[in-house]
DNA sequence: TTTTATATGTGTCAATGCTATGTATATTTT
DNA sequence: AAAATATACATAGCATTGACACATATAAAA
């Protein structure tokens, strides 16, 4: 056994982008529109294959229904569908939001694991 | 609405301490051992109120399958019972281990959120 | 022809923090 | 004396979501 996985469990890092993967993704689409497959490989490129999502779609769905991110109407590209999804206003504003919210919390989880008293 | 929660989902916190939380409890029985309310007392205390777990016993218990913390035979203080806790060899090098991976996946996901290319 | 890459989609499982609630004793407040 | 709070441990059910497996369809490469 050579990662940090239970026979049933989950990996650190699978809770770890429980909590992150939204913000990934908004943050990916801060920097322009892309379509799901797009933002699956600039994952995978951008970290080295370090932090990677084997279903991206869910969260997209729910990042839309949370109206953090729109999406336009399907265009074909060389025969095959995309759909572009864009941040919105309120996707940019909880995007800040969280990763204040992250900085804060990663503050407090260091102390701890450096032994504060 | 004040927290960054949804009606029906989980805050950001929330998903943290997913991934945390053992952490944070074996870095505590790193100093010495504790009985589970004091952990929680403890968890308060070094945070300020910005780290709580609202049910720890379970945590307990799942380290304990996991062999990474022991348990002593619960002795009575004051009337009341308490059952200490201590952190395992094992339960060192998994917190080690996993802090690593922390950090190296923490060092990803601010490349992400920074923007970088 | 077969394989790989592109592009999107769904169903089920497993894990765990949260809320709510329960039991029991000790201490403090009213 | 009674009520409220603190101490100490415990369990039940809910909601969320990454991983795995699988499905559909077209294009390009081997």
């Amino acid at each position: 056994m050579t990662d940090n996985k239970n026979d049933t469990g989950h990996s650190f890092a699978a809770y770890f982008k429980r909590a992150t993967s939204p913000l990934v993704v908004l943050s990916l689409l801060k920097k322009q529109p892309m379509y799901g497959y797009e933002i699956s490989a600039e994952m995978d490129r951008i970290s080295n294959g370090r932090y990677t999502i084997a279903v991206l779609y869910p969260v997209l769905y729910r990042l839309q229904e949370q109206g953090y991110i729109d999406s336009s109407a399907s265009e074909i590209v060389d025969g095959r569908a995309r759909t572009y999804y864009s941040i919105t206003s309120e996707g940019s504003e909880y995007l800040e939001c969280t990763v204040d919210e992250y900085h804060k919390i990663t503050e407090v989880f260091e102390g701890f694991i450096r032994g504060k008293k």
